[in-house]
DNA sequence: CCTGTTGTTGTACGATCGTCCAACAAGCTT
DNA sequence: AAGCTTGTTGGACGATCGTACAACAACAGG
């Protein structure tokens, strides 16, 4: 039997936009542990400690909550290199050296992030909305690494350019880092971006 | 229309080898038709003309059969590039930018060969033998830039790490224009890479 | 033509998938 | 305390998944 004299709450009642990050913060979490293929309603209910029902409730669907969580996992990691950025002080360069170095800091260059990544990338052809969303996402990147590397003194008619070289090295980097960790180090990673970014900076070219 | 009355074979019997490149051949056109969440058994027995069971008998699983693909289409990415060096002719630095710009080509920079990708890195953090495949695949594809980089008098000492950078950057470029094809032209990708050799080979660094 | 080998078929099976919705209960209002 | 709103449950549903296996048939060797 159930339920003894005393009464707990089943479960909890919590505003609607707390339970929609809960949801995407542990959809995340199994995207991580079991990757792409094990990223299944279920589960992601199972990891957030409600009924499955839940999601889609607050999701059209299982692509939409993988959206969502890219969409978050991204702005966390945006978060973070801003933060580095910023903390690096007012130097324009230092400030763009600090961006690569954090790109491959732990946490940010992790497997378990990469996961995501995929979980959204295997969308990106098929659906539309999806794709819409991905060029929003990497314009956005792009369009910060442009105001960096202004500061720096990189001409405006070659920042489209040179942002788009940099984020392709950066992610390019980031990717292989993620799939085979022993090749090279973050160190490694981060010295081959800074070096690239001397060759746009340097003035005689 | 002959043979008629008699009798047709309900099936054709083929050597093992054929059959499993045509798997394997189906495996990756269904890849780039539906996306890593279509590409069942039962979708990859129809495209193939075979039924179900085949798969099994050829393979140990699916994913078998996804790694296998995805060794066969970079062998054919491969096989595509060594000829477009080739072509370029005895010029070590015409040989290296022919690598470069054809790897940005139509049906190398293909949102489609993309999927075969996507599917087999969504297995590599999950699979010890996935992820011990892509460090010999991505080692060797990194040896061949070493060797067309040494030819250009890139010192032994510095071709690791340049083949590293070369490699990211080429990647990195080419996943963008997967999964962003309206940003930028494999034109101007192929601009990028090819100035960012200018910089690893010129003599004064 | 017959026979043996074996590549191939077709289906059955249990598991798991995403979605849906009527019923329930938590917690605020009255 | 009672009512009401609505966030939440939990199972039903049909579809589809990967796998396994006994029966079948294509084809070479006799």
């Amino acid at each position: 039997m159930k339920a003894p004299a005393s009464h707990q709450p089943a479960f909890r009642r919590i505003e609607p936009d707390a339970r929609r990050l809960a949801l995407i913060e542990a959809c995340a979490r199994v995207l991580a542990r079991a990757g792409a293929a094990g990223a299944s309603v279920r589960a992601i209910a199972v990891e957030a400690g409600v009924s499955p029902g839940l999601v889609s409730h607050y999701f059209t669907g299982i692509e939409a909550l993988v959206a969502a969580t890219y969409a978050h996992v991204e702005g966390t990691v945006d978060t973070a290199l801003d933060r580095a950025v910023a903390e690096a002080g007012p130097d324009p360069r230092a400030r763009l050296d600090a961006f690569v170095t954090a790109s491959f800091a732990p946490g940010i260059a992790d497997p378990q992030l990469l996961a995501t990544w995929i979980a959204f990338w295997s969308l990106v052809t098929a659906r539309p909305a999806i794709a819409a969303q991905h060029d929003e996402q990497y314009s956005g990147s792009r369009a910060r690494l442009e105001a960096l590397l202004g500061a720096c003194g990189v001409p405006t008619e070659r920042q489209r350019r040179d942002a788009i070289a940099v984020s392709a090295l950066v992610d390019g980097l980031w990717l292989e880092l993620c799939l085979s960790p022993g090749c090279f180090t973050a160190e490694e990673a981060g010295d081959i971006a800074r070096r690239f970014l001397d060759t746009l900076i340097s003035t005689d070219r």
